[in-house]
RNA sequence: CGGGGUGUAGCGCAGCUGGUCAGCGCGCAUGGUUUGGGACCAUGAGGUCGCCGGUUCGAAUCCGGCCACCCCGACCA
């Protein structure tokens, strides 16, 4: 008998999807527990993802006009006050350090939960003019949110991002500003790395920022149904601005309070990855941010054809490295099928087999993660052009599925018992799209009664105007009601 | 913070009406046979049974107290 536990698919199906994700997340390599509660520890494999990803972001950030810079850890307790909204947003999860070098310090220090409040502060000290607008920073860093209930990826006690934090001389550039990094840092980042069709749209009133004028979100449709909250983007207004007074004297001569932004994306995009690709095999990475991108499993029983294999292995290998294709070839002391499920669970999007007859014939065998059935025998020389095209062509199909899995579970309902009957069952739960009248009261109801939140407003959105998707009362409001993690 | 549950080898578990109860599966090590979809045989290494105290001739087992973790809720990127 194989080790029932070391596979996912003998352990847990999709229907029980909270251990299915787990099952993936510890067996696939990407993370451990640690020894403190609610904190993880990052391997190899699951760090190699975050770096490729994490540069895939990154040129994305430069590319729009920002620099990296680093703020500190800790920030003065003091410092967390002084936006209202914001204290009240935070405080409840926020980590203090209330002695070191052995003794009791004089003003606690919070660990950073986010760094609006630390970054406003320097900003303040570093504008003066409107010549020195507009300040386009961002940072990679940790954050601490101390939160009750972890889990691995998505909600992390300490976890990784990035927070980009940004001043501008006027309300519409700020406004400009959060809609470029919505739009062409993070949605372009997620449909063109991630695979994953995401929506972006307005957070309501209780669900932004605290401390923030607007929030723009990418919502995402996991495998369950339910809504993963993505990547965020803050129009802060004036309220940081003010309560750090970040100022400038501008060209007519008079001093003005700046216009803020904040944006974020963090290590939770890897749990979204896993639950939006994986399926009873394991993981399915997308190509762009694979760390192994082609696994070479090579076939042999005599010693002799060990060796003929030994060289087209390395021949194959040398022609995609030479192409940029990350490939890697597995030579440990295993049986074939053992690899294959093996590199399955990872999820490599390409596998490539090469045994005695390949050796002879002078071609591999090439698989998609994507379809086991859709074996391809290409000749060697082929290979650098194939593998490729075949990575591009799995990108694509998960990006297919993914969608077509997010509109077969998207539903406009007639009446609000249907809104409830799909919300309650485990194999229609999805994305509801409908009217809202705009009032808080009634989004927490509609919350109250069935776990569901609004998602976002979307920005693709009918014009015009209907009946309340809760109360009946006419709202203009396009809104998409979701259980979310 | 409310409700429920669990702590025995790296992982998953059995033993729990006190006395061959220190065991099983997987993993790990060594040797051999295997190898185009989850291999098999043999031999090994590995645990003060969560912690502290009590009852007893004798405690993984019974009692008390701690501690930790997990699940379900409320809170949340």
């Amino acid at each position: 008998m194989a080790d029932e536990s070391k596979f996912v698919e003998d352990l847990a199906e999709k229907d029980d999807f909270a251990q299915w994700y787990l099952d993936v997340v510890y067996k696939a390599g990407l993370a451990d527990e640690s020894p403190v509660r609610g904190c993880m520890t990052i391997k190899p494999y699951g760090y190699a993802l975050w770096e490729h990803m994490q540069r895939a972001m990154d040129d994305r950030i430069k590319a729009t006009g920002h620099e990296n810079a680093y703020f500190p850890l800790f920030i003065p307790s003091s410092f967390l006050a002084r936006e209202a909204e914001h204290i009240e947003g935070f405080a409840p999860e926020v980590a203090v350090v209330t002695h070191a070098g052995g003794e009791e310090l004089t003003e606690p220090l919070i660990v950073r939960p986010t760094s609006e409040t630390v970054i406003g502060h320097m900003y303040a000290k570093w504008v003066q003019s409107y010549r020195d607008l507009p300040l386009l920073y961002n940072q990679w860093c940790n954050v601490v949110r101390w939160e009750k209930r972890t889990r691995p990826f998505l909600r992390t006690t300490e976890f990784l991002w990035q927070e980009g934090h940004t001043v501008h001389r006027t309300e519409d550039e700020a406004e400009a500003e959060t809609l470029l990094i919505l739009n062409d840092v993070y949605y372009d980042f997620f449909v063109k790395e991630l695979a994953i069709p995401g929506i972006r749209g307005l957070k309501s009133e209780s669900q932004k920022f605290p401390g923030a004028l607007r929030t723009y979100t990418v919502e995402a449709m996991m495998g369950d149904g339910k809504a993963l909250q993505s990547a965020t983007s803050h129009n802060l207004g004036q309220n940081f601005a003010r309560s750090f007074d970040i100022q400038f004297q501008d060209a007519d001569g008079q001093v003005k309070t700046a216009w803020t932004t904040s944006w974020g994306a963090s290590t939770r995009m890897v749990g979204g990855l896993i639950m939006v690709h994986g399926d009873s095999a394991g993981l399915r990475m997308p190509p762009r941010v694979a760390p192994i991108q082609a696994i070479v499993v090579p076939i042999w029983r005599k010693e002799a054809e060990r060796e003929a294999v030994a060289a087209l292995v390395a021949e194959v290998e040398a022609a995609l490295k030479a192409v940029g294709v990350r490939v890697k070839a597995d030579w440990r002391e295993e049986r074939p099928g053992f690899k294959y499920n093996d590199w399955e669970l990872r999820g490599v999007p390409i596998r490539i087999e090469i045994g005695p007859r390949d050796a002879q014939n002078g071609q591999v065998v090439l698989v998609p993660r994507t379809s086991r059935t859709a074996k391809e025998t290409v000749s060697k020389d082929g290979v650098a052009r194939r593998v490729p095209e075949m990575l591009q062509e799995v990108h694509q199909a998960l990006y297919d599925q993914a969608l077509a899995f997010r509109q077969s579970r998207t539903y406009q309902v007639q009446s609000y018992e249907e809104f409830q009957e799909i919300l309650a069952d485990k194999a229609r739960l999805g994305f509801i799209e409908g009217w809202w009248c705009g009032d808080a009261q009634c989004e927490a109801e509609v919350k109250a009664e069935t776990q569901a939140t609004i998602r976002c407003l979307p920005l693709e959105r009918p014009d015009g105007s209907g009946p309340c998707i809760h109360c009946g009362k006419t709202g203009s409001a396009w809104a998409v009601f979701a259980k979310a993690y």
